[in-house]
DNA sequence: GAATAATAGTTGATTTTGTAACTAACAAGG
DNA sequence: CCTTGTTAGTTACAAAATCAACTATTATTC
């Protein structure tokens, strides 16, 4: 035995962060990777692009808080796959505008109804009022607002 | 402009969870990593190892909820820095029992304060019944408990 | 207006993770 | 015992994430 007292790793915030984060992950992953054979980056930018319209990397990358080499695959992907055009910004030449095709606005319709039913699933476990307390607390622990 | 509804990805749980998670682990990652060269899965080894005294990988395994391969890699590493000894288990000669050396114990020692003190700040931005609302919410999200 | 710096995005190399198959040891049933 | 099944842990290979370097374009500054 070496110490005993009361430090448990299952309340280290970054540790149960990251465990709730993976299970609440694993369940939607099934949707849009089993489904549709997407990554999670690909998902996100799918996402975006639904929800708020046509917009650059870039911008994505501010909103989703993720690396641009990241978008720059997922887009590719995405574009491959017919769910998105890019055609070459010339106000500014090295960006480009990202917009959903109608296939792909179809799939994001799709999976979006599905996080929505996924999300409230997961509330289900909480009262309302908890559930709007635990997005405060991440928010700021994300770094977001 | 294709949907303007009121479904912000930012309040989708697990994008949100995943955004605080990373965040939060990034503050920390600094002092494994950049002090001791180590990886998340070796440092929670390490701590399990220093907690909860000699265990066998697997006990690590469900403890951290993290699979073996994981697992069988950090030991492996933690070895080689001479944090850690293994010495099979007589009764069954499948598993080993891991001890951290001297060594591995001071520096988990040290990681252990860092987590605590680093604990202690992240909390600072709640009400204490809030930090404890939030480790039950993750808790369940987790599938602890 | 040439030189330098900064930005959007891509690509390649390296590292880390995930998945499957594998070895070695134990367990049970016949 | 000997076949079949299970378990602890490792290893090999594939998938994905990270990091650094690169191209092309725009912005700045002297």
């Amino acid at each position: 035995m070496t110490e005993k007292d009361d430090f448990d790793l299952r309340d280290f915030m970054p540790f149960l962060l990251n465990l709730a984060a993976e299970q609440s992950s694993l369940g939607f992953q099934r949707t849009y990777k089993n489904r549709y054979g997407m990554l999670r980056t690909e998902w996100r930018v799918l996402f975006h692009l639904g929800n708020y319209g046509e917009m650059t990397a870039k911008e994505i990358g501010q909103r989703a808080v993720m690396h641009k080499t990241k978008i720059s695959r997922a887009v590719a992907k995405l574009g491959q796959r017919r769910y998105l055009t890019r055609t070459r910004d010339e106000a500014d030449r090295r960006s480009e505008r990202l917009a959903l095709t109608p296939a792909g606005l179809a799939v994001y319709r799709e999976l979006r109804q599905e996080a929505e039913a996924y999300e409230a699933q997961l509330g289900k476990q909480f009262t309302a009022g908890e559930v709007v307390l635990l997005r405060m607390m991440l928010r700021r622990l994300a770094g977001l607002d």
